[in-house]
DNA sequence: GAGTGTGAACGTCTTCACAGCA
DNA sequence: TGCTGTGAAGACGTTCACACTC
């Protein structure tokens, strides 16, 4: 799901040129693997190795040449890549080198789960606060943080720097919260409501909707059954 | 995050001439913002209109007309697009006039989000099973459902239809998982696991994965970051 | 007049093929 | 010899502009 693209394509002088939007996609895809290798002490990848580790779809080794060659990168003719430096690379490009503070509105089922994923702190974030507009929840213990209300949404933004905002709210909620992030000076939404977010210049959305997947899902599914016949080895 | 594009493109004599991919990927969006006109007692749609609705990035009236007039659409012209015809006819090329049956996989913190996520029954999709490895877990009541051991696999697959399977596993039990659901027959799965899963030819994956949608955003954050100058207003 | 449907132009992404280097 | 780096070709997607219709 996933979709806006980035807004303002600056290319400033002294800054690298503009890596395309496709690669920026598969820099983490590149990145897991790459976490993967060195974890089992490989030293060196070949385009060709590390296509197969991202995966079918969005692998083939021409594609991860082209992707490594806007970082400028550093492979080795006849050898392959090296795994450490690669890491690093991609990791500053990506600006993993500090971690990012997320802000989690919406402490429902779904918050739940996401402030209890594991995952964040070894892939470069930390949760620095939960938030819910329902007094209930507030004051509540989940994942080893207290929830807060939306009050102090405005504090928490501004004492962590460029905080990234999580939204995990009711779909009927989530332009408001959106609304309220943005005005607290957070220039990056994830978004799992079901609801298109407006949003001025200079604020990137993404989202990610379930039951979008599903239904592109069910497209291909519905294709497959209402094609009785796999065989077309006529011609 | 969303990803790997259908195999097979096959365009059989009788059926439609395939429709883009990205067409497709579109297409719930609009499915979407249609059932809110129709709740709202709207008739008619103009190109521009559901363009603004479904939200800036995805949203151009010329991509709009584009998307529709592969599904043979029917517009008026002076006038715009019916939204009630409009409804079935997106609904039945995604093949939502049935409800799916989903198959859930691993009933953890992000599997109990899923099976608690009130927008199935309305989107064209039915929680038909959980399942889980654990037998601490198995026996559990959730969302209304008790959760199966993973032998049962087998028998719900099979009693369903072409199920469409969901993997909320970790990532380690991931690829084994896969090969279960496909080995029961499942050709559609969405998987939320952080891990490329390898499968044969015919069956579509999908991917969702947390980190990378943020670490996407961590690019674009941390180019604005860096780029302290807001003015190019020289030239 | 208003808004669809669509060829044609444009831009972006992917794949190919091969030169060049360890 | 093996694998990277990259122009050139090709596929795909988007945007434009306008003829056509209600």
């Amino acid at each position: 799901v996933t979709e806006r693209a980035s807004a303002g394509e600056r290319r400033r002088p002294g800054s690298r040129p503009g890596i395309p939007d496709a690669t920026v996609a598969r820099l983490p895809l590149y990145l897991r693997s790459l976490h993967g290798l060195a974890d089992d002490g490989v030293a060196t990848v070949s385009s060709e190795e590390l296509a197969r580790l991202v995966g079918g779809g969005a692998g083939s080794p021409a594609k991860v040449r082209k992707d490594l060659s806007h970082l400028g990168s550093y492979g080795t003719r006849g050898v392959g890549y090296d795994v450490a430096q690669l890491l690093t690379t991609i990791s500053t490009e990506l600006g993993l080198i500090r971690s990012w503070p997320v802000v989690l509105v919406g402490v429902g089922n779904l918050g739940h789960a996401l402030a209890g994923y594991g995952g964040f702190a070894s892939r470069g974030f930390r949760i620095a606060a939960l938030l819910d507009a329902d007094p209930a929840r507030v004051g509540e213990l989940v994942g080893g943080l207290r929830v807060r209300p939306m009050d102090d949404l405005d504090g928490v933004v501004r004492e962590q720097g460029g905080a990234i905002g999580v939204i995990a709210t009711p779909a009927e909620a989530a332009q408001q919260v959106c609304d309220r992030l943005v005005a607290a000076g957070v220039r990056s939404v994830l978004n799992f409501a079901p609801t298109a977010l407006e949003v001025p210049d200079g604020v990137d959305v993404r989202k990610v909707d379930l039951a979008v997947e599903l239904q592109i899902l069910s497209f291909h599914e519905h294709r497959k059954s209402s094609a009785p016949a796999p065989l077309e080895v006529l011609a």
